[in-house]
RNA sequence: CGCGGGGUGGAGCAGUGGUAGCUCGCCGGGCUCAUAACCCGGAGGUCGUUGGUUCAAAUCCAGCCCCCGCAA
């Protein structure tokens, strides 16, 4: 079960490892994008590609009809990877073993949606996959087994492309050992949320420190991306670096427009903007977008 | 039929009827202890595509292809 790209390889593995996978549960299609067709997801599509039929419930929870289906699998394990919504009681009870789900953190930290963004956002130097026995709460099961890996300097996408290899991994292993694997409690005192992030959290406020933008610009690309701005249109920032030789503290002051570098100050320090793409246009260079855009030194973003 | 922006020399842009221009890059030369600095010269474009209007179209009209932002 699962239905975003980051549970992609996941599933990929299972297939690998010789796993039987009769059935796969994926979210229903959604209009989405340009125009707004219905488009599949992304593990539907992988399953339908490697010839697995696809189960698509509107809901779990008061479906008899679903956990008959699913029941009459006779399944030893569900796999969960960000399926996306809550499992009742009666949909976890249905595996001879045991639900087990792969999350993307180090747990108890970090449960929810959006862990692999939270992760960065607040300046973590590890973070990891978690796989666990569900229960019916969010993210709070029995943890199975843990793999750690480095956050620094990576945004959202190569983060979450790693952990969804890592995590890969880690599933097929714990699926594998199931039964020398001892459950351990979470502690959760230590529990932390990392709920969804909205489109409109993604306003750079150029008041905090140039650091802190920096690590958001990270957390949030490239979804829901950081922007900003500039001359009444939007301006999504996708990589920037602290401008370590810059101490102002002049918030979106657009301080130094060389040929090739774009600089915004922030409420402590500078940032070098190197990646831009302005409303209408593509992802492009600072230097690209420099060169075909007139930047006033003096004047503002934000 | 959800709303909207755009496709112009290698890159980013300007140019809305009549010799295609700017910044960067590239090639050659100069200056300098030196430079992502500066100066001089140069190459490079069937203006997305098809058709239409016109004496004349990058520029107006219609269709098609592609890229992107918003909303969901």
């Amino acid at each position: 079960m699962g239905t975003p790209q980051i549970a992609v390889p996941s599933l990929l593995a299972l297939l690998d490892a010789g796993f039987e996978i009769p059935l796969a549960v994926s979210q229903p299609d959604k209009p989405k994008g340009r125009g707004n067709r219905l488009t599949p997801t992304p593990v539907k599509e992988t399953s339908i590609a490697h010839g697995i039929s696809v189960y698509q419930p509107e809901k779990l929870r008061d479906n008899p009809e679903a956990a008959e289906m699913l029941s009459s699998f006779n399944p030893a394990f569900f796999a969960v990877v960000a399926y996306g919504k809550i499992l009742p009681a009666e949909i976890l009870d249905i595996p001879a073993y045991a639900p087990v789900n792969l999350h993307f953190s180090l747990l108890p930290l970090y449960r929810g949606a959006a862990p692999v963004n939270w992760a960065i956002l607040n300046g973590n130097e590890k973070t990891g996959v978690t796989t666990m026995k569900m229960d019916a709460g969010m993210d709070t099961g029995d943890i199975l087994l843990m793999n750690e890996t480095s956050v620094t300097g990576k945004n959202a996408a190569e983060l979450a492309d790693e952990l969804s290899r890592s995590g890969a991994e880690l599933l097929v292993k714990t699926l594998r050992e199931y039964e020398s694997i001892a459950p351990r409690k979470q502690n959760h005192l230590y529990a932390t949320n990392a709920p969804m992030m909205r489109k409109e959290d993604g306003l750079i406020n150029w008041n905090k420190s140039a650091g802190e933008i920096e690590r958001m610009i990270r957390a949030f690309t490239p979804w829901p991306s950081a922007y900003t701005y500039l001359d009444g249109k939007a301006l999504k920032i996708s990589a920037a670096d602290v401008d370590t030789e810059y101490s102002g503290n002049d918030p979106g002051l657009i301080y130094c427009t060389g040929k090739r570098s774009f600089r915004v100050g922030t409420g402590q320090g500078g940032l070098i903007l190197k990646e831009l793409q302005l409303e209408g246009k593509r992802s492009m260079t600072a230097a690209e977008f420099i060169a075909g855009y007139k930047l006033n030194i003096g004047s503002y973003v934000g």
